[in-house]
DNA sequence: CTGAAAGCGCTTACAG
DNA sequence: CTGAAAGCGCTTACAG
């Protein structure tokens, strides 16, 4: 009825067909203790455990050892397309590895991402993946105290106490400004993600000081932070910086989805992108290339960002006393029909 | 240094503090023996527990339950824009049950569906939900065979073994083709899905049958079967289609990635659309409403298709001699700028 | 190099 | 209603 029937054949019986002790057998069948057996004892065991079909049992193991070979993943928000990427990242490394994947999404709840974590302490997994975290984050700060092994993804937190992996967004930000400025922008505007994420903050940062190397002011009407990566927080802080009397011919929006906002408000305003005025984003989504016009943007390399996170989790776990590691990616600008020379200042309402 | 801190308290010493032995401890705090127990000794058991802040070990309980409370959850590929929000729907599902979800991508290819489903059973989840079958499905039927709780989502086996959740694709079907007959059109390609699996089938057949119903005939020359659901196919089956002599004046793809290679395909034909040729997809994929022009299309509830399929699946878990049972969620059709009322055949080559 | 034994932390017949 | 005991299937000191 169940699927007990593949369980049916235990360590005991292979011993016992192999002529050993179940001891023995467990250790020629582990890699790691398989050395402590004499070789010929070894092909014995082996022999007897193949033809009897023979598949350790992962729960008496795991209950034993207390490892799992699991690993949580966190994440935001799947439906965010930033994700599936790394999350595939993720589980093509993790498999490599043996390990399994345990995903949880905390859609941005407190409550949630605390069950979540309960949850996944309660299961064992042998470490996390997040790539929930904010800037002051009490709660990962604190499992690290806990001695859990964690490894931060694209978001990082103040603290420096983890390994991480995420974009250099500040070399992405560089690209972008010197782009707008080769085409001649004068105005460049600034639509800032939250502050409270690291994302948020280190493109505001690279946008002021990209801005200032070369040699032009971030004037503060011209800069407005969302306070989520969404669309319309997009379309509000478009509309403030249009109506600002800033008079943008470019804006830099810290990601795709807040440039999505650009594109409407400058619709509702009547201004023709990139003809009336530039438009950048950050994160290269899936068929953003597709719209109208194509989004010019900043790639990161989603998938690598998952993988190596979870190669640096593994690397962890293998070896816990390593020392932290901080991996940046390079990012690289892909440029589209959003951005163009610059023509005249534009003012609106 | 590990989180063996927090696994310090076992039952035996929260029996021990509420002067009871670890039996009767257990069966106090576990919700289904309670009954068999005092009320004053639950009482005192839960107050001890809570005391020193007990937390049950799940690996010790799994190992001797043989259940994981865990589900397997494999699909073709999170990339896709269908799934995330599936795996979302079957999350939250999951989650309220008590179970976890094991995440896995098949990514089309054979060997690493047959890893997938072995390292799932190896890990005794209780349970797969599988979006990933193909119409003949030996490998899973197998499965059911072995008795493992199986519920497919979105796609469906031949064999009816399985209970499953999927979206009502003839209705969708229906009224995208009394949407185009409505708009005059006389000629209507359809640009259909891998045959090999039933979204691909049901959505042809379909057409067929809806057509018929219309008074209209499915023209040979107007249909194209693409190889998979990719813009790339789209691109080349629309291609066919406008180079067969047939001169459609709407097009019907079985989903918005075929519907994507149609607007190419139009694109390089230099036809517009929705003036020369309409086009509708099937999905509603998100951003697809941001494409130029915005995408007709039918909009399957995902979420709802992912919640159900756990549920149905945690059902059988809880009763397993239930019958089987099939969902079909309805769809409804979303009418945007890339339909409009026939003009002229039009012909191309 | 191998055997014998203990034990991981629970659950669950079995007695009483 | 509760206790005493067995046992799930492994791994791993400990002897020899």
């Amino acid at each position: 009825m169940t699927h007990d029937a593949r369980d049916v054949v235990t360590l005991r019986e292979v011993a016992r067909a192999a002529g050993v002790h179940p001891g023995t057998a467990s250790r020629a069948l582990n890699e790691a203790t398989r050395s402590l057996v004499r070789p010929e004892t070894v092909e014995r065991v082996v022999a007897a455990a193949s033809a009897l079909g023979y598949r350790p049992n992962y729960l008496a193991r795991s209950f034993k050892t207390r490892q799992t070979r699991s690993v949580g993943v966190v994440i935001p928000d799947i439906n965010n397309p930033l994700f599936p990427p790394m999350v595939l990242g993720i589980e093509d490394r993790l498999t490599t590895e043996g390990y399994v994947t345990l995903l949880a999404n905390t859609q941005n709840e407190a409550q949630r991402r605390e069950r979540i974590f309960a949850e996944m302490l309660e299961r064992h997994v042998d470490g996390l993946i997040v790539a929930t975290a904010q800037r002051e984050d009490p709660e990962l700060v604190e499992l690290a105290q806990d001695g859990i092994a964690v490894v931060l993804l694209n978001r990082v937190v103040e603290d420096r106490s983890f390994s991480s992996v995420s974009a250099d967004d500040g070399a992405g930000v560089r690209a972008v400004v010197d782009h707008l400025v080769g085409l001649g922008h004068e105005r460049i505007a600034h639509v800032a993600g939250p502050q409270s994420m690291s994302t948020g903050l280190a493109r505001y940062q690279g946008f002021l000081s990209s801005m200032q190397a070369a040699g032009r002011r971030a004037e503060p009407e011209l800069v407005a932070a969302a306070t989520s990566f969404t669309i319309n927080e997009g379309e509000r802080c478009a509309t403030v910086l249009l109506e600002s009397g800033g008079a943008p011919t470019a804006i830099f929006a810290a990601n795709d989805m807040l440039a999505l906002g650009c594109y409407s408000a400058l619709e509702r305003a009547g201004l023709r992108c990139p003809e009336d005025v530039s438009v950048v984003g950050f994160n290269d989504m899936p068929f953003i290339d597709r719209l109208n016009p194509p989004l010019t943007t900043v790639r990161i390399p989603h998938y690598e960002l998952g993988a190596q996170a979870a190669q640096l989790l593994v690397d962890q776990l293998h070896q816990p006393h390593e020392p932290l590691r901080v991996l940046l990616l390079v990012p690289s600008l892909v440029v589209r029909g959003s951005t163009a020379p610059a023509r005249a200042a534009v003012r609106v309402g």
